[in-house]
DNA sequence: CTGAAAGCGCTTACAG
DNA sequence: CTGAAAGCGCTTACAG
């Protein structure tokens, strides 16, 4: 340890760079040590400061492929409050993936104070040595959700009173619980509502590419159906929904209105601009690095469902 | 250390868990060791091992605030070619802010392999006691960048050839080299080809919303000062424009022509679907993590600047 | 082929 | 108020 040329011991030093000196070591040589660790550009080794403290400064957030921009806004979130008390790393799945046990375990090693484990693949036991916390985790223990309700009963409402009476659904692949929850809540919504879910079945990856090849070949088997409405499980899907639409000719939303989930940026300046149930992605990664911060201070503080509404754009109301 | 409850010393354990007893531990013991680490669920501790190896696995990519889509590209190159060999670890910057030499001084205290840097601040040096390789950097040393001017080029030749003799130019407020780059190569381009860039002065951050306010403001004194084209630094920035022009009546491409810089998956779905020079994402963070491997292995290897080249759209061509 | 031992750079009781 | 010492969990010469 090179500061101890300040002229006093590695103990000293050491409390003095963690600011555990109050009472314990004397104002001028306090401020000899910081001194000398700014004129020789110190910065403690984290590993050997996390093998000696046992746990280390880090909080980790493991979020599924960057490619839906949604998870952008969630990553902003938990940025903004985990602030500087932590230092944030994030580690992303292969595109298509959901974080599981094994991405939990892997970091793991790095002795974080915590991990933020974001829309984990469902049926997953994500338990580790240090305190997690899911988002986006219908069912999960220890997880931060969004109260779908809401959102999905004002879309099904919107589009029953813009006289729609059967709607097709363009699902996600992923294995993420929350795709799930939100075609049930539709059904659900739409059965209450007396509209009917068209039974062909759609899916695709969480990208425009693969969405809008999977539009494009499932467009006439909707309309044949007598859909007039498609709904699709995120942002992104839709888009492609609109990209096929376009490329094949068929009027959105005269002959066929378009919705989807997350209300990402873009969605207000997609042709033509794109009715989406809103998903606050920041409170979502705000909240659940709030309620880690108030683990690792064992004050556990519950935290509500966060709420979801309708924003109603050209693509239903033309 | 759990595992010597293979009957075998700690020693040998290390050996076996690091694959390094190739003649060094018989096969038997070796298997013994291994079936033990699969019971007791053994996983290495990354600090100690750090600590003791001198350096880890751990490569960390710092890149910008994630709001701009394109990063979400970057990141898939970099992680698709580290692979399993390293783990990869993201940082993500404050909103608007670039990444600087206090972001890796501080990812150096995790003695990771390497440091990647995308986009950093102009100006900026980004040495550290590991290697660090520098991502759309344009003048930084290690660094991989695009090859801007043949895209400009093409832009400029594109809006020429449309009858535009005058275009205006929509920066971002980035400090990103790549966007002093992007700026000159357009006034360089529009030179040669007779065509005049606006002095009216427009900048905003790398957000729709923030792009879409200035736009609003900015869209009559373009006008008025004859512009017929727009360029954007960037695709989001673009999307500004589109929103602006579409909430003002501003007809596009009819009134003005739009254009920008990246090509995001969604703009062939904006309103109408945009112009733009196409940026590689995830070819740059291959090239990067590459080279970096490259350092890692001694075996440094120049890598020639990435192509661009323009994508045509409605926004333009009408 | 295997094990005992030193050492990586810190932190934290503990003695002085 | 300060310092000497043990120990965090590994890896790697080194001796056997």
């Amino acid at each position: 340890m090179v500061a101890d040329r300040a002229g006093t011991s590695i103990a000293t030093v050491s409390l003095v760079v963690n600011g555990k000196d109050r009472g314990r070591v004397s104002a001028p040589i306090a401020e000899r040590v910081r001194a000398a660790v700014d004129e020789l550009g110190y910065v403690v080794d984290h590993a050997a400061s996390s093998l000696a403290r046992g746990s280390g400064d880090l909080v980790v957030l493991i979020a599924p492929d960057l490619s839906n921009p949604f998870f952008a806004e969630v990553i902003r979130g938990v940025r903004d409050t985990v602030g500087d008390r932590f230092q944030l790393v994030l580690s992303v799945t292969e595109r298509g993936q959901q974080p599981a046990t094994a991405d939990v375990r892997r970091f793991e090693r790095l002795r974080p104070a915590g991990i933020l484990v974001d829309a984990p693949a469902s049926g997953e036991d994500l338990v580790a040595s240090v305190p997690v916390v899911q988002l986006d985790a219908p069912g999960g223990p220890d997880a931060v959700n969004y109260d779908l309700s809401p959102g999905v009963q004002e879309l099904v409402a919107h589009l029953a009173g813009l006289g729609h009476r059967r709607i097709g659904y363009l699902d996600g692949t992923s294995r993420a619980a929350t795709f799930a929850v939100r075609r049930e809540l539709l059904h659900d919504a739409a059965r209450a509502a007396d509209v009917a879910v068209s039974p062909v079945d759609a899916r695709a990856d969480l990208t425009v590419d693969a969405a809008a090849q999977v539009a494009a070949a499932t467009l006439d088997a909707w309309l044949e159906d007598g859909v007039t409405a498609v709904v699709a499980a995120a942002d992104t899907l839709a888009y492609g929904v609109l990209r096929a639409a376009a490329a094949n000719g068929v009027a959105i939303p005269g002959q066929l209105a378009v919705a989807g989930f997350d209300d990402l940026p873009s969605s207000s300046v997609t042709a033509p601009a794109l009715t989406s149930v809103a998903l606050p992605g920041a409170d979502l990664g705000r909240a659940a690095a709030l309620r880690l911060l108030a683990t690792l201070d064992g004050t556990a503080a519950e935290v509500p469902a966060l709420p979801t509404r309708l924003v109603a754009r050209a693509s239903t109301t033309g």
